[in-house]
DNA sequence: CTGAAAGCGCTAACAA
DNA sequence: TTGTTAGCGCTTTCAG
């Protein structure tokens, strides 16, 4: 009839209470540093817990309480995303503060595909949204609290944190028209990015402040890849109407076209001045150091998990006012351009 | 730790049992395909299932079950493994896995300092051992099937797939002797890490292969990181006998000391020549592709995963023999290296 | 083939 | 302060 308790090694909650002597709530208020305990009791039961090792199961706790401390973060397996170091740095930078906080990191590189289980997610960062919109969609509908990162979301109830994208390539292309360029071009990334879309309005801004026309055979259309940013630059250099200048939507590109130049023996900023886009430490290398737009990843990391952790914690996260934070971007001013006055 | 649910929301086994006029355990019988149910009954409960977007609880699962589906990747955070593009290779290689095989994929960036909590995790895979051999120990004690990366473990318990660095370094520094290169240094990663050590061991053999002796002062230690690489770079092409080759443990710390040559007016190949480690894709940027030893990733990522698979489904993990695996490494021979003969 | 009931390890009223 | 007693949602004997 009953079961007998196999000779499981995992110690329970109840071994502590036993060997401590006390009820296994006392334990559990313990273990929980609830301090209605005296003094006696919780020494005991410390004992007790180093004696056994004991280790609280987070799986009970979680299904006890119907609380969680696991913090999803969502990356879209889309190929561009891990071209530029943007995902890594994510990883890195919410990696270790997960890791202080004592979160649980669950990773999904998602095509957007299937609809994971959101049961048991405390919270959910999502980086950038490229298809799978109905996963975030999902997550807000069931309630749990979202930060959404380098994607600027209409939705009133999701918090996102985003960069000035659209700044960021204004900066670029001013800087180059400021520098007498007129005939500037544009390699941008994949445009169904948010981030590709708004730095070639960007581009499109500073262009319109100089009054220099805009001219659709300077926009080259790229995946954000090495291989699309040599054919378009191979495109561009052979071009008739040769452009003096260019604004790449990231420094792996924007190394690509370089290398390209090189190759035609076009020199560089002397025939072509170039801006990048991130501040990847690889454009520091080359024998000419790339001008470029600097992101905030780590802020972007910190907040990310600073917000999140925010709305975990709100006893209704109802009523919560959903941040948008934009962060603005940097122009590093290196040696890839030159000015034409 | 946030509510996950709202009080009343979640729909249980229960209600699907209640709706499809079976009992619970039919229900989970279904949801667990088990042959034993008759098709009408089968066919109730997946249009309750249906009908009330039933989802099992993993949670609820995993307590009663005492299984796991939940991956830890363990990645120390040891500043110098994020200097290489390794470990974004191994989480998108890992993660994309993880992702097909319907693995919950928790991340776990450590300094070795805190034993984190084992509890409810099926497997794991350690990316490489540094200062956390402690939490190796521990997974191992608690008998949980692990597989380590990049890094040989004698423990005839764990499975280790580790990439011949030794051999790799020596068909470097080989390839270098048979251009007839006798001045050949030697810029080693940190030497903490097994496969720096390793590189430095093949380094070593190529020389007294072809009887060329072994001096210290050609060996120039670093962690990996640009700053240390540069560092070596200037001490190296300072010195009153400067090598005409160098063999640098990783391929970034080879760009940058190819642009400290350059800096120094020092032409590649021509005055020395490079060869790297990785086969990272920015040593096809500069303005001589990298001569340099190919490590296979994604053949690593994948291993890593089948291999724990294995282990997961055993019943008894016991007699398993663990399995050593050493990957070998390809040369890949471009532009950064020049003959003497 | 099916279902009742006993857990899995822990938390949370509710009493004492 | 402390202990009793229900659950949390699901799996798994063990009898039908």
């Amino acid at each position: 009839m009953v079961r007998v308790k196999k000779p499981s090694k995992t110690v329970s909650i109840e071994d502590v209470a036993r060997l401590a002597g006390v009820s296994i709530t006392t334990v559990s208020r313990v273990i929980n540093k609830m301090p209605s305990v005296k003094e006696r009791n919780r020494i005991r039961v410390l004992d007790a817990v180093k004696k056994l090792k004991f280790e609280p199961s987070v799986l009970a706790q979680r299904l006890a309480t119907g609380r969680s401390n696991v913090v999803a973060l969502v990356i879209p397996r889309y190929e561009g995303i891990f071209y530029s170091f943007y995902a890594l740095e994510l990883i890195k930078g919410i990696g270790t503060l997960c890791e202080i906080m004592k979160f649980d990191l669950l990773l999904h590189l998602t095509d957007g595909g299937s609809p994971f289980n959101l049961k048991g997610i405390g919270g959910i960062i999502f980086a950038d949204i490229i298809s799978n919109r109905n996963q975030l969609e999902d997550a807000v509908a069931a309630g749990i609290p979202t930060v959404v990162l380098n994607n600027y979301v209409e939705d009133a109830e999701v918090t996102c944190i985003a960069v000035d994208n659209t700044g960021g390539g204004e900066s670029a292309v001013d800087y180059l028209a400021g520098l007498g360029h007129q005939k500037i071009a544009h390699i941008t990334g994949d445009i169904i990015t948010q981030a590709a879309a708004q730095r070639l309005e960007g581009y499109k801004r500073a262009l319109a402040k100089y009054k220099i026309p805009f001219k659709e055979e300077y926009v080259f259309k790229t995946d954000y890849s090495r291989g699309q940013a040599r054919a378009a630059a191979e495109r561009m250099i052979t071009m008739p109407d040769r452009p003096t200048a260019v604004f790449v939507a990231s420094d792996p590109m924007a190394l690509e076209v370089m290398a390209v130049a090189r190759e035609h023996g076009i020199s560089i900023p002397g025939d072509l001045s170039i801006v990048g886009f991130d501040d990847n430490p690889s454009g520091l290398y080359g024998p000419v150091a790339l001008t470029t737009v600097r992101q905030p990843f780590i802020k972007m990391a910190q907040d990310s998990v600073k917000e999140l952790v925010q709305l975990m914690s709100q006893k209704k996260s109802k009523a919560a006012a959903a941040k948008k934070i934009i962060l603005s971007t940097q122009l590093v001013i290196r040696e890839s351009c030159q000015s034409l006055k």
